[in-house]
DNA sequence: AAATGTGTCAACCGCGCGCTC
DNA sequence: CGAGCGCGCGGTTGACACATT
């Protein structure tokens, strides 16, 4: 019934007045207001007030339908309505009120007087966006961290449901959940043993900005540091190597395979069936997605892909020691995870500037590689290559922790943490680089059951050495949760 | 200067909820 | 109790302006 579906139409679509109506056709306008419309508009509500807003048609030479009244009316000609930019304190109270309920508009309207949800929502899509483009996740860390010690202490007194569209605060809450219940003892693996291991000995978490959330290892719970970046946009610091990241993807990835979140803390486990009934397929996949605002799982990627590529790893740490180096380009990158919309422009154009600084950097380190070779590189094609400059070249680009452009202290720390990084990646015999599975990249809004069917074709795992498990006696429970990851080698 | 990319704004659409009959 | 209706919400899209290449 619609004659046309655009701008500035005339469409005979009578919409949810059709009912009211008795069947009349009426040529309802469609597209932008005009001043007259909007007088028309504007007196009515003055008469007859807001709502029964099917009426206006009825009672006014208004050709609009009441969807249409009702979004003029609120979006611009109620009194009282805030234009222009956001404050920064608007925009805080958005990312809070974001971080806390999620998408809901209308709700976070009702706290932000003389704004409309349609603003919000503009606001955060463009933000999203933004902040997608330059890898960065959406939230401000101390925000999360906030979020993730409130919710710890937070027993959870219902279950709780993970979707796309969940506020971070719920997501937060199901890994805090998590990270607290009581897991079951069975089912033990030694690849998940492993993995507890490797995760425990990780001190910070690179790379994966939000896995920390999934990261029930950490006794303490506490929120691991973020890299530093140098002055040549590179990583340094504590925290692990491009390659280490992706092994702890792996071990994610395979924790999502098997890892169900019982939410009733205290009932008591099924020691059969552990994953069948009463549970939430825990996706930690599609959580990291959702963590950084990306529900096609495109945001891990895009933070790895930034590091290899680059030499850059983003700090969320706004506070860090890096700022006192005097580090402008740190500090803006820094300032940038205020979440602010200025502060994400400067944030962008200052992980540019990073970015080519680093390259020119290391171009110029290993000056006699092809511009060839440096494209392949780049794009993460290192197949088949051997040329020792080259995997020195390699190892400054996918380490995290690359020496270039350092002084002599900072590197032989970083140094110390590739041998790290070595040790770890040792301890788990992978190959390297470790591939990415295909469907890494799949949608986080796919059926959470497919995971527990898609099994992660492309890592390769030789053999997995035998490592005994840190079976300490110290309450550290989280053990029980990785002891909970079955069939993931079977 | 033209093409392309990006941001912003405004509007439409589908869906679900609650009320009324 | 169920159908019809009004309304609100959240997702999406299109137009336009501006920036960048």
């Amino acid at each position: 019934m619609v004659s046309h579906v655009g701008r500035g139409v005339i469409s005979n679509n009578s919409g949810e007045i059709g009912g009211g109506l008795g069947g009349v056709h009426v040529v309802l306008k469609k597209g932008p207001w005009t001043a007259a419309e909007d007088a028309v508009l504007l007196e009515y509500v003055k008469r007859q007030g807001e709502g029964n807003w099917n009426a206006v048609q009825k009672n006014t030479s208004l050709q609009r339908c009441g969807k249409s009244c009702r979004l003029r009316w609120a979006n611009h000609l109620r009194p009282f309505l805030r234009k222009g930019p956001f404050t920064p304190e608007e925009e805080k109270t958005i990312i809070d009120l974001h971080a806390k309920i999620g998408n809901k508009w209308a709700r976070m309207a009702a706290q932000l007087p003389g704004r409309t949800d349609n603003e919000i929502k503009n606001y955060w899509n463009t933000r999203l966006k933004r902040r997608q483009r330059a890898g960065l996740p959406v939230y401000p860390m101390e925000l999360l961290q906030q979020q993730f010690n409130h919710r710890l202490h937070q027993k959870p007194s219902q279950n709780i449901t993970v979707s796309p569209s969940s506020s971070f605060a719920s997501i937060i809450s199901a890994a805090a959940a998590a990270s607290s219940s009581t897991c079951h003892q069975n089912q033990h693996s030694r690849l998940n043993q492993n993995s507890v291991n490797f995760i425990k000995n990780c001190t910070s978490l690179d790379l994966l900005d939000y896995s920390p959330y999934l990261n029930n290892m950490n006794p303490s719970n506490s929120f691991p540091l973020p890299r530093q970046v140098n002055n040549n946009g590179l990583t340094s610091g504590n925290g692990f190597s491009y390659q280490n990241a992706q092994l702890f993807n792996q071990a994610l990835l395979e924790k999502s395979l098997s890892f169900d979140i019982n939410l009733g803390l205290n009932s008591a486990p099924d020691p059969v069936s552990t994953s069948t009934t009463n549970t939430t397929s825990f996706d930690p996949v599609g959580l990291l997605g959702m963590a950084t605002g990306n529900n096609e799982l495109s945001s891990i990627q895009n933070t790895i892909q930034t590091s290899n590529n680059s030499g850059y790893t983003r700090s969320d740490d706004v506070k860090g020691e890096a700022s006192s180096d005097g580090d402008e380009e740190y500090d803006k990158v820094a300032r940038g995870n205020s979440g602010l919309l200025g502060d994400l422009l400067e944030e962008s154009q200052s992980i540019k500037r990073c970015k080519d600084n680093s390259e020119k950097n290391i171009k110029a380190e290993y000056d006699g590689l092809s511009a060839d070779t440096f494209q392949d590189f780049k794009a993460g094609n290192t197949n088949g290559l051997s040329n020792p400059k080259h995997e020195a070249y390699s190892g400054a680009f996918i380490s995290g922790h690359s020496t270039i452009g350092m002084n002599d202290e900072k590197a032989e720390a970083t140094e110390e943490m590739n041998i790290m990084d070595e040790d770890l990646l040792s301890l788990l015999d992978c190959p390297s680089p470790v591939c990415i599975p295909d469907w890494y990249g799949v949608s986080s809004s796919t059926n959470n059951s497919n995971y527990s069917s898609r099994e992660p074709s492309n890592i390769t795992i030789a053999h997995v050495p035998n490592i005994k498990a840190d079976e300490d006696d110290d309450g550290d429970e989280s053990i029980c949760c990785w002891n909970n990851m079955s069939r993931v080698l079977s």
